[in-house]
DNA sequence: GCTTGCCTTAGAGCGCGCTCGAAGGGGGAG
DNA sequence: CTCCCCCTTCGAGCGCGCTCTAAGGCAAGC
C-alpha cells in the first residue's frame, strides 16, 4: 500500500510542507513517484515517520535524526552505531524525566501555597521558600 | 543580601546579557541600582529567578512567565489566578512526563531489535514493527 | 596616565524548526 | 473549456529565546 502527501501527512500529524522539509533535511529517503511526479509513500517511509517524530517529541535534534537516517542507508553494518545513537538519546530522555519530576514538585509545592492549604508535602519542608507573596 | 548580575549570573546559570533580557521581557521587576547605575538584585529577586528558571525548564514559555510576574506586582488579590495558572502548568508537565514515558519504551524497543536480544519486553509484543532494518 | 575589567544601553543577529508564498502543472467534474 | 483542487519546486520568512555588538562610563591597579 503507498500514500499520497495528504494521506501521510494526515496519518502523522505532519504537515505536506513538513514532510517535503524532512525529506529535503535528509531524515527520509526520497519516496517513490508516480507517472505525474507525485511522492508515493510506502508502508516503511510511514514507519520511519512515525519513529522521527517520536524521536522528536523527546527533543532530538535534527541533525541527530540526519545521522540516524544516514546509518540506516547505509545498512545493517551500522546497527551497533544506531544503538548508541538511540542510548544516548535514552539517557536524555530519562534524564529529562527525572528533571520534570523534581520541578513538578516545586510547582506543587507552589500551587499549596497559593491554595492557603498548610497541608505542605512534607519532602518539600525544607525548600528554600520561593518568593512567597511580594504583597 | 544583595548581589551584581554577574553574581547572579553564577548562581542561576543564566547569562548577564539574559538577565537583562528577563527584565527588558517583564519577567522580572527591575533590581535597585547602587549609586553608579549598576543593578543590585535582591534575595527576592535570586528566588523568583530561581522559579523562573524551573518554569522555563519545564516548558513555560516566555509570554507565560510574564502573565505571572505580572500577577505577582498587582498583588496578593490575584492568588487564585496565579494558582490556576501554575495548575494548568501542572497539567501539562504531566502530560509531558506521561508522554516521555511511553516514546522511552519505544526507543528501548529500538535498542532491543539493535542489541540483537530476543527478549523483547513482553509489552512491546504488539507494536507495529518499526522500520526494522532498511538492509 | 593608562590599562583592565565590569558595568551600562539600544538594537541587531542568530539558530532552530518549521511555515509559507509564488508560480506553475496536470486531471477530473460540469 | 473552465473551474477547482492537489501536487510540484525554490526560496524567502517567521516566532521563539536568547545572544551578541557597539559605544561608552567608572574605578581600581600598575
Amino acid at each position: 500500500m503507498e500514500y499520497t502527501i495528504a494521506e501521510v501527512a494526515d496519518q502523522t500529524g505532519l504537515t505536506a510542507h513538513t514532510l517535503r522539509y524532512y525529506e529535503r533535511a535528509g531524515l527520509l529517503d526520497p519516496p517513490e513517484r508516480d507517472w505525474n511526479g507525485h511522492r508515493r509513500y510506502s508502508e516503511r517511509d510511514i514507519s520511519m515517520l512515525r519513529l522521527l517524530t517520536r524521536l522528536r517529541a523527546t527533543g532530538m535534534t535534527i541533525a541527530e535524526m540526519r545521522r540516524y537516517a544516514e546509518l540506516c542507508r547505509v545498512g545493517p553494518a551500522t546497527f551497533d552505531e544506531r544503538r548508541e545513537l538511540l542510548e544516548d538519546h535514552r539517557r536524555q530522555v530519562q534524564q529529562k524525566i527525572a528533571e520534570l519530576q523534581t520541578d513538578l514538585a516545586l510547582i506543587e509545592y507552589k500551587i499549596s501555597v497559593y491554595t492557603g492549604a498548610d497541608d505542605v508535602p512534607a519532602a518539600m519542608s525544607g525548600l528554600p521558600a520561593p518568593d512567597l507573596a511580594r504583597p
